[in-house]
DNA sequence: TTGTAGGCGTTATCAC
DNA sequence: GTGATAACGCCTACAA
């Protein structure tokens, strides 16, 4: 057991019998110094454990090799998978990842990026396009590329991989209306800050209204992301006046919910109901082989941010924007009951 | 829009025609200079839009204000879940998280806490207490301190916030075992490197042993943590020559697995089959109401671990072991059939 | 209470 | 190829 405290570079120099200099470039740019010498540094760095300071280094080299992810929550498989996604192809890369989440609070997001902005990361990972001008000011003024993900910003001046939540609802709702569905409703997590979910919302009305279905205020239902507070909105849905004969859901979790609150009640689906989910998670598919529902390449997104930003980090130019795609899933055909339900 | 590459704290201090360190204090230490030039100092800084350079701070204070976690993948809601956690608690105490994944790879692990360590994290987080020699003596080596999470080493010399994965699951088995079964399965995710799975099947087997139940080598299915995996693993115990009338689940994911496939296999849960989980994540307790499992607080686990290692780096003093609390939700009887279930 | 000066461990720019 | 040497931006005794 070694009691100095972690050794420096000037330890590896001294003990390779190299200056400095060359013990720094031996480590970092190797096919630059002779083999000998590099050899012998590189043996005397193994044989001392020494680990480079990051901090010094990011201080001369001005690159901290860290990238800031920030995300909602991880409480939510969408982004659990995207930011692992994004964690994995960015190790790939050498670098590391800060992450910071702020459970939809503009606030705590700004102090989040704040931190991460303190912290020197070479590029900033965001979710949506919903962001305060102080995060976008800060985030301009420092410099710092970034991407924003799950949203596309196509006419906004900002680096974006993902897809457009308004299309893709929209094709989601002219499936269902197509189906001869009348009477629709929706399920969706809260809007305030969420630009997700505001446009998921959008497309469904604005196809719903192309198509003549009109959606009332009572038949869009603003929930939290949990299976029980989608069991709840079910409820309400299937006590209403108005009984809906198609539930589109803002997410598979809330779809989930549906499902179960569908079964507990004993309401069959899609026979009597049909559910559209949203983001295809895995748990979603498993459970309900007949839940329709637009599949969202969670892990790519993730994936795709890592690669454009190390990219955009290299000098390489990317695309502004870069659409994933996204696909209706059809399971079971949701042909809308022959006969009204019974309430 | 400002053209300069970012303000530095002299910039900050000439702005407020003070010097640099009275600069520094006023934003580190306010308490400590005058309340005017406190202010000015603060004003400068908005003004000016400043942010202080990380790097450079943790060089020369030499803390980074940054906690470095490693979990085997997000892709999993408990840790999903406390990552979560941690990474709130942690922002609290004004910490940043640095986070890694390893997809239970030892050599990746290893890799990603030799980044963290490179990054100069002053503490660290690893889940379990299965890691490679490597990884212990570069922690140990380089100082840093660092939790053990969901599991408690009551023997080792480590810090460790989590239980007893083997008594757990003793609790479970004994549960099932006074219900009367007398054959039981146990589903588990891959043992190897993994000493949660590996002491959640030691403690099922001590348990069905000391109640006079031996489980064949059949009777326990290692499997990946996927419901697809579960499911076809499900499949296997119900068309072996000995179904079993139990199913004990090493996580809840598993446990979904089996409820889906019974559900598609129209096996009656628990009438006709029991099926215990493991975790209690919430979309399992919300879909199936008849599922015992055994309850452990994921989230808390990383809070704790935050907090701990929070206070340490304060000085303040921790228990080496810290155990959350774990109990079994029975939801419904889990009573052995009556009769055996036909083949 | 405030200012001065010496690092913190690397990288990068020069000569050699 | 290799070796001095000056940054990098901030913290922190220490002195005033």
């Amino acid at each position: 057991m070694q009691r100095k405290a972690t050794a420096r570079l000037s330890d590896v120099a001294r003990a390779a019998g190299v200056s400095l200099s060359t013990a720094s470039r031996a480590l970092a740019d190797p096919q630059v110094v002779r083999e000998d010498t590099r050899a012998a540094v590189c043996a005397a760095a193994e044989r001392l454990g020494y680990v480079p300071h990051g901090a010094a280094r990011a201080l001369a080299s001005r690159r901290s090799m860290t990238i800031g992810a920030v995300v909602p929550t991880l409480d939510n498989p969408i982004f659990a998978r995207s930011t692992q996604a994004l964690q994995r192809s960015l190790a790939d890369a050498g670098y590391t990842l800060l992450l910071g989440s702020h459970d939809y609070n503009p606030s705590t997001e700004l102090a989040v990026v704040r931190a991460l902005v303190a912290r020197g990361v070479d590029g900033l990972v965001l979710v949506g396009t919903d962001h305060s001008p102080e995060v976008y000011a800060l985030i301009v003024q420092s410099g710092i590329p970034f991407e924003l993900t799950w949203s596309i910003d196509a006419t906004g001046p900002h680096y974006a991989v993902g897809f457009s939540n308004r299309l893709a609802a929209v094709q989601v709702a002219q499936y269902v209306c197509q189906a001869g569905h009348q009477h629709i409703a929706m399920l969706s997590g809260f809007m305030a800050h969420n630009d997700r979910a505001r446009d998921r919302v959008a497309g469904v009305r604005e196809a719903c209204a192309a198509a003549g279905r009109v959606l009332p205020g009572s038949a869009i239902i603003e929930t939290a992301f949990s299976i029980a507070a989608a069991r709840s909105a079910t409820r309400q849905l299937l006590s209403a006046a108005q009984v809906p004969s198609a539930i589109l859901c803002g997410n598979d979790i809330l779809a989930i919910g549906v499902l179960l609150e569908c079964a507990a009640q004993g309401v069959s689906v899609p026979k009597q109901l049909s559910v559209v989910g949203f983001d295809d998670i895995e748990m979603a598919a498993e459970m309900a082989p007949a839940l329709t529902t637009l599949h969202v390449p969670t892990a790519q997104i993730g994936q795709r941010a890592a690669e454009r930003l190390v990219a955009r980090l290299q000098g390489e130019s990317v695309a502004r924007t870069e659409a994933v795609p996204v696909r209706l899933i059809v399971r079971e055909s949701s042909a809308a009951p022959a006969v009204v339900r019974a309430k």
